[in-house]
DNA sequence: ACCGACATGTAGCATGGGCTACATTTTAGA
DNA sequence: TCTAAAATGTAGCCCATGCTACATGTCGGT
């Protein structure tokens, strides 16, 4: 995924972090509904082959942001979770914000997901900062 | 690239589709401000080496989007030049309604390009009517 | 006309994330 | 308890994108 102009270039170590968020997210997504969190969860949440789950549980569990045994269930490190909350938030913020603006919820949820990674801290101020305003307004 | 839930699971096609896109919209940007768009200049653009730049030309030239001979510079084709005409609508119209919620231009321009991929057709619609109606408004 | 500098192409390697096929471990039910 | 099914792990493949090092083509100036 390339990106453009001297701004901003892209590497193989974001890409890896996205995934890392993304799957962190899940984790902590599916450990607030059900006691573990197994690696069929994550492969039918994340739409792909328990094999490729594995793989990246592996490398989570290397950066310490989970705790995995093999055969077991993975829990979040205290790292992960940090990870995970900061990660949710944001994808909130834009969801909030998306319906807010008068996306439908099924869209919205869908570009909610794919732009998560790529939305500044300073959007993300904006659209809060819209979201509050709007709310005092009424 | 995961996706998460039933509701969309990312192939890798859908990531070389969107390199697709960045390139010929890159090339689109090239070819309006010089006569030519020569490997350098793409790589220079995308901020990766004339080698990558190399192969992906030579995809988008198998998949008909841009005409190119060893040596030469690259073109659009018709094809090529209406996904680069969409993709670069999309893109503005991205960072105009940035800029118009009050995101500082630098943020905004890097976060248009992240997110460029990541937006349907419904957000954008709804991004569209938010620019005209407020300027409508004053 | 040539030669050197620059542009482009090619070989070959890494990493990430996708898969199938097969091996192993857990676990539930007879 | 013991065996079969389900869950998980491993081997090994594919493709996309990144790179360095090296090979080749182009072009301008002497």
């Amino acid at each position: 995924m390339p990106r453009r102009s001297n701004t901003f270039v892209k590497t193989r170590q974001d890409h890896a972090n996205e995934t890392a968020e993304d799957y962190v997210e899940a984790i902590g997504d599916i450990l607030e509904t059900q006691p573990t969190c197994r690696v069929k969860d994550l492969s039918a949440k994340m739409g792909v082959s328990h094999v490729t789950v594995t793989r990246i549980l592996q490398r989570l569990s290397a950066e310490r942001l989970i705790d995995k045994d093999p055969y077991g269930p993975c829990t979040l490190t205290r790292k992960g979770a940090a990870m995970a909350k900061r990660s949710r938030r944001r994808h909130q913020l834009l969801l909030d914000f998306l319906l807010h603006i008068g996306v439908p919820p099924t869209d919205a949820a869908r570009d909610a997901e794919g732009m998560e990674h790529h939305v500044s801290d300073a959007t993300l101020s904006v659209m809060r900062a819209v979201l509050q305003e709007d709310s005092n307004r009424r």
